[in-house]
DNA sequence: CGGTGTTGCTTCGAATCGAAACTATCACAA
DNA sequence: TTGTGATAGTTTCGATTCGAAGCAACACCG
């Protein structure tokens, strides 16, 4: 028998470019296309300074350009609205509609997630530790920013006020934090060194 | 700390989605697209009988016309060049030029391979089973044939004829394959069972 | 206040994609 | 031979994408 031998980086690149195609063909659905689906699940995940037009063509690695025709689309079809904030008068933030969390129950990524929860537990460990450092060398080496959630982000600080009250500052944005902008991702999102936040 | 809790199998989609879309967007160089890399890289590894448009298609998970117009760009950019079969003339197959062979130096998928060669041995290996349980799963629940080389195909037969020649044959094209063939990806892959086909 | 550069988003044209309709060839059977 | 269906590839159309140019609002500085 013959042996096959190919670099060892080439046979994951050529897995991930096939999981790419295949999950690409697949999120034609339901009158929406992959990059719809995609600014769906974004608008859905990230936190209140993120949901604009510019974060999400950041994210999905596109121009500001087709991320308008994206979002353009999605409000056309009621899934997203736009809400103008007070403060920046050029932007507005974008918000899911009930009919858009409705239809992500449909989300053909749901296919890769059961695919990939039916992995066994260490195995699953093993890929997301390894797909990260992947990630991370690729982004730092073309600059772009990595999303992230507060809870790992440098610039969270927080302090306990009361027994049953602690409160989260993004020192970064100037901001106070709610329970739910913790949870979402977010744009400026930068990798904490430490997990030593506390402010007192 | 607040905690983050997010389902097992989100994670690695979302990496995976991440990656797609950097892999996308890097691809616009040297006057080539995603898909006109992708084709380039494809009909130099595929074997004889799968350098073919419909082939790319399947692999690529696009429809013919795509694939069509792909082919075409990159034959008018003399990257590739169309050769007929005697045995059909509907179809014909794919060959690259010496233009293309090295335009291939400079594929921007580099960035991806050497990112994950960076990884210890260990950890690449937990990636490669890893991504290949994931993708098989996704194309055994959508019928779609998985690509592979000759090696480990259920199609293969070979014998000893002397000393130093074995033959080797594909019994689903009942044809004789040549050393290039057996290390070339094909449309007709069939995952064997057992490593046994030798035939006496 | 006016000037200058930056940021957030949109618009436009050329190229591309998916889907469906189409042509040409092959395989097989009556 | 003729006919029927499958296969390989192309064409066409509307929608989508990139990239560049454009617009308006903001930030900073003297």
């Amino acid at each position: 028998m013959p042996r096959q031998k190919t670099a060892p980086g080439s046979t994951i690149a050529a897995l991930i470019e096939q999981l790419e195609r295949i999950t690409h063909s697949d999120a034609f659905t339901q009158g929406l296309n992959p990059a719809q689906w995609a600014a769906l699940r974004y608008f859905a995940h990230a936190n209140r300074f993120s949901r604009t037009v510019g974060a999400f063509a950041q994210y999905h690695g596109t121009t500001r350009g087709t991320a308008t025709q994206t979002v353009k689309a999605l409000i056309a079809k009621h899934y997203l609205e736009r809400c103008f904030v007070a403060t920046d008068r050029r932007s507005f933030r974008l918000e899911l509609t009930a009919k858009g969390r409705d239809c992500l129950v449909n989300d053909p990524i749901q296919e890769l997630i059961t695919a990939a929860n039916s992995l066994p537990f260490e195995q699953h460990l093993a890929i997301v530790t390894g797909l990260q450092t992947i990630l991370g060398q690729l982004h730092s080496a073309r600059g772009h920013p990595l999303f992230g959630v507060c809870t790992s982000c440098a610039h969270l600080r927080y302090e306990q006020c009361e027994p049953n009250l602690t409160r989260y500052e993004c020192m970064f944005l100037q901001k106070v934090l709610t329970e739910e902008d913790l949870s979402g991702i977010c744009v400026n999102y930068k990798q904490a060194l430490t997990v030593q936040n506390r402010v007192n």
